[in-house]
DNA sequence: TTTTTTGTTTAGATTGGCTCTAAGATAATA
DNA sequence: TATTATCTTAGAGCCAATCTAAACAAAAAA
């Protein structure tokens, strides 16, 4: 990771320790949405006395500043998308994969509901089988 | 509970024991998509030797007939929602509460996507501030 | 550079949601 | 009614996540 991004994680109020690093690395342009679990595996290579708990503080902090988002997509287990800005999803069913899909489908809610709701944001969750298991059929 | 809709159920290959039965009538119409704990403390006032596995054993098994739909919207917690088909949610980021929305967007994925993905089902989930709790601001 | 302050890391205990188990009970059926 | 396939139950157990308090380390101040 470059000086610069460090300083930048410091100007907003992240104190930045070797475990905070590697955690920040091990995210920087992951795509797979890995789990407090897959986070702590990576990282225990590098920091055998790590705790998960440092794990936990950890993406919370970055939540908290609006770098990273917590996906609610698997039931019993939360899973975290180091992109920030607003996209998509699609999980297969097969092999739980989850793969961001970029596109904009400008939603709107029909006036009745743009009464009752204040609308912040709006995901898509898209359910089926991947290329990759498709293949793999018989 | 009418007796038609009973043996309904009974065809389906469900066994319908009283503490079903109370569940199904809970369920029957509400909108509130309530978790599992909502439903035991429900139907505890009628029974109460119910065990929480004889709730997750029916909802598994309504489940699996589609007749429920099992909702990965909040972390850590599972939440039904007995309307099995398909529509969209709204989530109140103050009260929590989740809204149905009936409405049929028609999105369609790009042709790139299409080759990748084969998709099965498209949920969408709205979040923001309901009427509610709008009216309760200062 | 040294000191102080403030926030972080750690191991381990704890919680909470959910699942499993084995025994007894009961709905469906013949 | 007798049979059997399934369901219910209490309690143990599992796993993800959170909490705790002491030790520690980064950042700020001196």
């Amino acid at each position: 990771m470059t000086r610069e991004k460090i300083e930048h994680y410091r100007k907003l109020g992240l104190k930045m320790t070797p475990q905070r690093l590697a955690i920040l690395e091990y995210l920087e342009g992951n795509t797979s949405h890995p789990s407090a679990e897959d986070i702590y595996r990576h990282v225990e290579g590098k920091f055998p006395s790590m705790s998960f708990a440092t794990v936990y503080n950890t993406l919370e902090a970055l939540k908290e500043k609006g770098l990273i988002r917590e996906l609610s997509i698997e039931p019993g287990k939360k899973r975290f998308d180091p992109n920030p800005s607003p996209h998509h999803h699609f999980i297969c069913e097969r092999c739980h994969r989850v793969y961001d899909i970029f596109e904009d489908f400008q939603i709107t809610l029909p006036g009745e509901h743009q009464k009752q709701f204040e609308i912040k944001e709006c995901e898509i969750i898209f359910r089926g089988v991947c290329a990759d298991c498709k293949r793999k059929e018989v």
